[in-house]
RNA sequence: GGUGAUGUAGCUCAGACGGUUAGAGCGAUGGAUUCAUAACCCAUAGGUCGGCAGUUCGAUUCUGCCCAUCACCA
């Protein structure tokens, strides 16, 4: 019984590299789209650029050409990335499309029909030098809390305080410098918290479609039943903008745009719609109500959100299915740390290739790492290197490489017939079924593990009969014959297993094997006796961990000065309006990734007021577990109300009258107790191993007030 | 500070509805071998399953607290 399902990865943001971190998601959408396949079920995988947005329009002008343009070269780099890496789209198109413009007014015009699109008057920061309303990753300032200067509008990098763009000391606009003006403006807005979007949320979160971890997130972002805690979605921008016109109700101008969340996930409808011309496959079986075909989103967890709220509540009110299942990945980290720009780990796609990496060494490591939960996952070079010449070079590849030359050499090319009732083989018959399973749960790695203990099985093999000895035997040929073709069909066994994750290799090897393209199916058969195969090449070589040092090294980047006017990244920076606060988390992710070279100048360094403190008093603070308050005298007219983590170590009494040192520009904290006005200074083992916390004290002479630095 | 996740051999990770000697791969060590781009095969060593307490006849597995790391939130 054949499946129809149609799958998709999230759509890359037209604005910059595929990095590895990328990668993680294209690769695992590829490899259960070619399992899929490969089972004999109709599969198709679209993806797009998502091409829409402030950050496209001001980058575009920046280099000095049209946003058309730039996204058009940039889809040739992203096309070329995801081939070079495998990655099978059956379409990879372009929000900025005909097809996503229908979609999108489609989808709009239903909701509105509905009466689920409200519009609301809001007041917004205007540039009016540029002439346009500024996102507010696009705003900077002062933040009003520690005092930072050039800040982002929405929070703070320095003390982490979250505000609105309105709040920021002498904010200014990223784009042309200009003060901003406030100004009012309509704004179309997704009635997101009608109870027909509440309700049928509640009711689609819990059934199955979302992983555990993500449907209890959802009940967080949904609140307790009765308590009905999503916000309505400001889904219009101002002109300019480059993006999809609002129509009204005759199709004329109204002046405003689809905000870019809207139009992305209708991209992947809209790359499905340009698909289905091209291949005369019929849209509505697989998009109208109560289809019978399956839809499947891979995203990462950043973007839960947008997948499982607001795109599933608008497919629904406008009349159309709802995904199957939302699959939520993990973020890659390098060596354990976050990709960091300075220190090299934050790979490009291409950087990989140009650097003579095999693109399936990744695939297979990713593969190796991935399961079916949001956990993150971790790149370790090491073991990166360790995996991929033992399980791939060492074991796997060596099996043909071990046994072909005999065939060559003695048997001009011809296998004997193989031995179905050999245990390697019947193992991989038996194991076939359960591996299969575990591909389509995207258990990538546990299959891994069974594959590769199958390999082993097939070296163990081929050692027990020894084929070298048994080819300096006379009359052992028969012998000799049936060893080396049972290897090699085992050989191909095998690389049915692992074709998903090693398309490429799959591919050379049917070559060198003279074997049609291999499908599931051929997992439990094997080859007729008298079988001819082609010379053996090389199939794959070895990772040179000097290649992974050239490679970070090249992609190290000397810290440019940081933060030009409009170099915000990616269209995350595309903050939604204020009543949309709930969309807020997801959005954060990736702005703007920060320079990262752990230095900081002695400006910054100066930013921090550090002070002499007379603790005047100290006390235990009634049910928390670590804090202590103090009151402090730094020679204002006021103490200051700190609370430290340092109940562990210190009783309070002893602490009363000595002098320490604090931070007395931190910006305020509201904590569970009460406003926090700073912190004292403390010293403790950073690895943990030893315990202890000491908190500095001055050499005498010091006095209240006085400034450290 | 809140919520959630994670913490198992040097490394990367499995696993256990609580029950005899806790697993794999890599790495290390020793041996064997030479067909294979020193690959493969056999064997050995390595863990108080983050810490403390509780429930239990019995906990690494359950509960509580603590510590560490990460994520989201504030």
């Amino acid at each position: 019984m054949t499946r129809k399902i149609l799958v998709t990865s999230a759509l890359p943001y037209a604005n910059g590299a595929i990095h590895l971190g990328h990668l993680v998601e294209y690769i695992q959408t590829d490899i259960w789209v070619r399992f899929q396949k490969m089972s004999g079920n109709e599969c198709w995988y679209v993806c797009a650029d998502d091409t829409h947005g402030t950050p496209i329009m001001l980058r575009a002008e920046k280099e000095g050409i049209t946003p058309e343009q730039l996204i058009e070269r940039v889809h040739g780099e992203h096309f070329r990335d995801f081939s070079s890496f495998h990655v099978g789209f059956d379409n990879y198109y372009s929000t900025h499309s005909p097809e996503t413009r229908a979609c999108a007014n489609d989808i709009y015009g239903k909701l509105k029909a509905a009466g689920l699109i409200e519009v609301r008057t809001i007041e917004q920061y205007y540039d009016p030098v540029k002439q346009m309303f500024l996102p507010d990753r696009f705003i900077k300032g002062e933040c009003p809390k520690c005092h930072a200067k050039d800040q982002y509008g929405d929070n703070c990098e320095a003390c982490g305080a979250a505000y609105a763009p309105t709040d920021l000391i002498e904010p200014f606009s990223a784009v042309s410098g200009a003060k901003p003006e406030l100004r009012n403006s309509d704004h179309y807005f997704f009635k997101l918290s009608d109870p027909r979007c509440e309700s049928f949320l509640r009711q689609y979160t819990a059934s199955g479609v979302l992983q555990a971890e993500a449907a209890n997130k959802m009940q967080e972002w949904l609140g307790a039943p009765g308590d009905n805690k999503l916000f309505d979605w400001d889904i219009s921008r101002d002109a300019p903008y480059f993006g999809f016109e609002i129509p009204d109700e005759f199709g004329n101008s109204t002046g405003k745009y689809f905000y870019v969340w809207l139009d992305a996930p209708i991209g992947y409808m809209g790359s499905f719609k340009n698909l289905c011309a091209k291949k005369g496959l019929d849209f509505d079986e697989f998009f109208k109500k109560d289809s019978s075909t399956e839809l499947y989103h891979f995203i990462g967890k950043d973007i839960l959100y947008f997948h499982a709220l607001f795109w599933p509540a608008e497919l629904e009110q406008a009349g159309f299915r709802t995904p199957s299942k939302i699959f939520a990945h993990g973020f890659l980290t390098v060596d354990g740390a976050k990709m960091s720009k300075s220190r090299g780990t934050f790979i490009t796609a291409q950087s990989f290739i140009d650097n003579g990496l095999n693109p399936e060494w990744l695939r297979y490591y990713f593969a190796a790492k991935l399961s079916a939960t949001m956990e993150d996952i971790d790149l370790s070079f090491d073991d990166f290197t360790a995996r991929v010449n033992s399980d791939l070079v060492g074991k796997y590849v060596n099996i043909a490489s071990r046994s072909a030359g005999f065939i060559a050499k003695r048997f001009n090319g011809q296998l004997a017939p193989a031995d179905e009732t050999l245990p390697a083989i019947r193992a991989i018959f038996d194991a076939a079924p359960r591996i299969a399973e575990l591909y389509e749960a995207r258990e990538f790695g546990k299959a891994i593990r069974e594959i590769m203990a199958l390999t082993d099985g097939a070296n163990q093999y081929v050692d027990s009969v020894k084929p070298w000895e048994l080819a300096k035997q006379e009359g052992k040929d028969a012998e000799l014959h049936a060893a080396c073709s049972n290897a090699l069909n085992l050989f191909r066994l095998l690389t049915v297993l692992l074709k998903p994750i090693l398309p490429a290799v799959a591919e050379k090897i049917e070559a060198f094997m003279n074997l049609a393209p291999l499908t599931w199916a051929d997992s439990q058969t094997l080859l007729a006796a008298g079988h001819a195969i082609n010379a053996y090449n090389h199939l794959m070589t070895r990772v040179d961990p000097k290649q992974i040092d050239k490679l970070i090294e090249a992609n190290k980047q000397s810290l440019a000065p940081t933060a030009e006017v409009a170099t915000v990244d990616s269209k995350k920076a595309e903050k939604p309006a204020k009543a949309e606060k709930a969309g807020k988390a997801a959005d954060q992710k990736e702005a703007a990734p920060a320079a990262d070279d752990g230095l900081c100048s002695i400006d910054d360094f100066m930013k921090i007021d550090l002070r002499i403190a007379l603790i005047a008093n100290a006390e235990h603070v009634e049910g928390a577990d670590k804090l202590v308050r103090l009151t402090l005298d730094i020679g204002e007219e006021k103490t200051r109300n700190v609370f430290a983590g340092i109940k562990a170590a210190y009783d309070p009494a002893q602490l009363i009258g000595r002098l320490t040192v604090m931070v007395a520009n931190l910006a305020p904290r509201k904590m569970k107790f009460g406003l926090s006005e700073g912190m004292v200074m403390a010293a403790s083992d950073p690895d943990g191993k030893t315990p202890g916390i000491y908190l500095l004290s001055p050499d005498s002479g010091a006095t209240p007030g006085m400034r450290v630095k």
